[in-house]
DNA sequence: GATGAATGAGGTTTCATTCAT
DNA sequence: TATGAATGAAACCTCATTCAT
């Protein structure tokens, strides 16, 4: 009679509670998806290591991927925040007259320690995002173009200023955002870098070099076809 | 992580059928993995995409984490391959005097295009190489990690010869691999270039941008925890 | 990626084997679904009856419920099957200028010895009918209306014939139908009638009197609201 | 089927309070075990339609079956309070010398507005009877059970005083029964009737041609095996 | 060598019931 | 007495792997 009826709240009521709750199953979660994966990863030991019983990671997830929706989430969150916290801070800088190259890296070096305290995530992010539903990856990539964006935002302001020559803004921020990825997901080839500090000093030079190179303009064009390169992909592209 | 095997030998005697079986079936798998992971994929699936029975994908791997190995050594060995003729190429356009940034644009550019032709495995590559054995994730990243070392000597070559200043050479591999290797796993950030040598051309400037750069030397005494910077990671670390 | 994918086909091949497969396994949990009922019987059990292992009966059907499902179905068919041939016998008899009394009473004299030997089935739909989908209910209860309406095809034929008097051949058919199945489902009330064919004969002069009885014809008129007689029932209504 | 009960008492002291809270739990259980079944339908779905918690659910029931048992009894009590008046009812027109045809006619009445008022709990007892402990089933039947025997012992005063002929009673009594209750648990076959006395109306002559029919009389003998009649039926028989 | 049915361990999830607050 | 979070047993179901044919 009632077919699938799936349980849509957590079972917990307190939103104090509740919120705690999360937390510390997510935490517990974090761990074991990155040692293991998230598919390999059971509830049961989830629970083990959160100090709960298996049912009780149920009162507050209604399942086990919301769990993961929720590690990206709550990071997205954190990140939007710096976003803003970075946004307020490069306006109020502007306004003084700041050197836009200072500028830029004032804002490249924020967002690669935000990479590094969130360095496990970021991890989770590269291998675990696809185990999301399609709406749910859409939401997290959003996030992350946003945070691109103010990099975007960043060199044209410098463009503008005279400070960088004009070119293909968003290759650059996207070069810059992948270096500073690499710290997390790449961070075995880094290892003789022993704090992003360490990694973001020797990293200035090419970063700025980055900013200041003389790049071609960007096509803008939204081409047709634009994977028609031959390969026989199926459905997905994360 | 660690499981035990049952049967240490595939079942098919034959050398070459062996081998086709083996292809046959990791070029279903590649694509089912890459839509939907690893796990996602059941062996069923993939016997079903071959064309296979269930029971004869048993009889040319002996588990089904094989084929993930598989996929990973074969695309290593393609990738070595390269690597060897690159090494050929290089010797012999060095002998020839050419210009050191001319040969790193030329290593640098095969690179990518290799990066593109294995651009699913790539990605794989990022998402599933966890799902390997430890032993298995090793070999996997020493092959990269002869990759990269390939062009720190192109590079060196080049401080040589006083095309490019000196430096933190590892560094500058370090991100000149990672920015080819976004093509494929940030390929939706990149959308805008229809094929790699579009990229290509657009990365040319920030690519030797990078090589020229003056960094600072490299550190390079081995850290006794490198790792120690307030994680409390368990085990892992890729 | 893939989300829900549900398993729409049974794992076995083979047809011959899959029946068998079916018909063994459902044989098995028609006896424990009716001591118990369906939701109180475990997949286990049902397996363990069967001399299965708990996979294997998934091999057969793809869920607990497509269970219930066939053994509706196959002793539907079975009751349709009968169906045909009441519905041949009758129009031979007819033919051949037999009473129509004696006509009603060879048709329920069939239908009633359906009923016992589908007594645990016809007791199973009174209980689990409706653990079914109510498209699949919908189908049952196709089924059961065109048995009932054989059995007013053949009163109205005796109408026709001056054997049985005008009325509400709807009503009188439900009467006849449920008189037949209170031997399934009211057995313990009739304890003392040992076999089938001791209760027809009882209910001979019973069955025959209702299909004589003067009643009113019936007032064909669909209600506006059929149900509206002071009832709170949410949805149902079996 | 049998389980062992850990607290045997309800919590809750105050009599009337327990009644009242039994009444209102048992008046939210009653629609939904209706819709969706007994076993769909979950304690914390009861509480919430109650207006409680989960935990003040057991201060009133020790279980969740007791809720059904509940019901059950409840009804059955009202049923026989309605036996009871109808008792009295039939010494005070017998006494008065009314017609027996007309007493078995009021009485019958009475009996199938009865099965109208609970039509949702004679349908959830062909349903749900089975989850009750043999020995909870067994008291609802014996319920059951007196309300036909009194139909019995007015059909009986019918022979007696002449009205009807003698015949198999308890069959005749039985065959009235189902015929009411045909009204709730076959009740999309008569959908065409608006209310009860739509349908009794239709069925007067009906039933009382059953009551009026000459039938054999019963043979009372115990059957040794009553059952034998080739099935295998396990335990259960409802 | 190929097949595919059988297996059973283990996955996620539900839910009646308990019990500290 | 009321609450609702915690529990853990047990449910359904999946799937890698085996093995008789």
């Amino acid at each position: 009679m009632l077919r699938k009826k799936r349980k849509l709240t957590s079972q917990v009521a307190d939103e104090k509670r509740l919120l705690e709750g999360k937390e510390r199953i997510a935490a517990a979660a974090a761990g074991l998806f990155l040692n293991g994966g998230y598919h390999s990863t059971s509830v049961r030991e989830i629970a083990q290591k959160a100090g709960l019983s298996v049912g009780s990671v149920f009162n507050y997830f209604t399942s086990k991927e919301e769990i993961l929706f929720f590690l990206f989430s709550r990071n997205q969150e954190r990140a939007q925040d710096t976003l803003r916290e970075q946004r307020a801070e490069f306006e109020r800088l502007k306004a003084q007259g700041v050197d836009p190259k200072d500028l830029l890296w004032l804002a490249y070096q924020s967002y690669a320690r935000l990479i590094d305290e969130m360095r496990r995530y970021t991890v989770l992010g590269y291998q675990e995002l696809k185990s999301l539903t399609v709406a749910e990856q859409r939401r997290i990539l959003e996030g992350e173009e946003r945070l691109q964006q103010f990099l975007e935002e960043v060199l044209s302001y410098g463009v503008e200023q005279g400070a960088f020559p004009g070119g293909d803004v968003n290759l650059k921020a996207h070069c810059l955002m992948v270096l500073a990825q690499s710290w997390a997901v790449r961070h075995w080839a880094l290892k003789h870098f022993t704090k992003i500090d360490d990694y973001l000093s020797a990293l200035k030079k090419i970063a700025l070099g980055i900013a200041e190179e003389r790049t071609f303009a960007p096509h803008r064009i939204a081409m047709v076809a634009a994977d028609a390169n031959g390969y026989d992909f199926e459905k997905s592209e994360v």
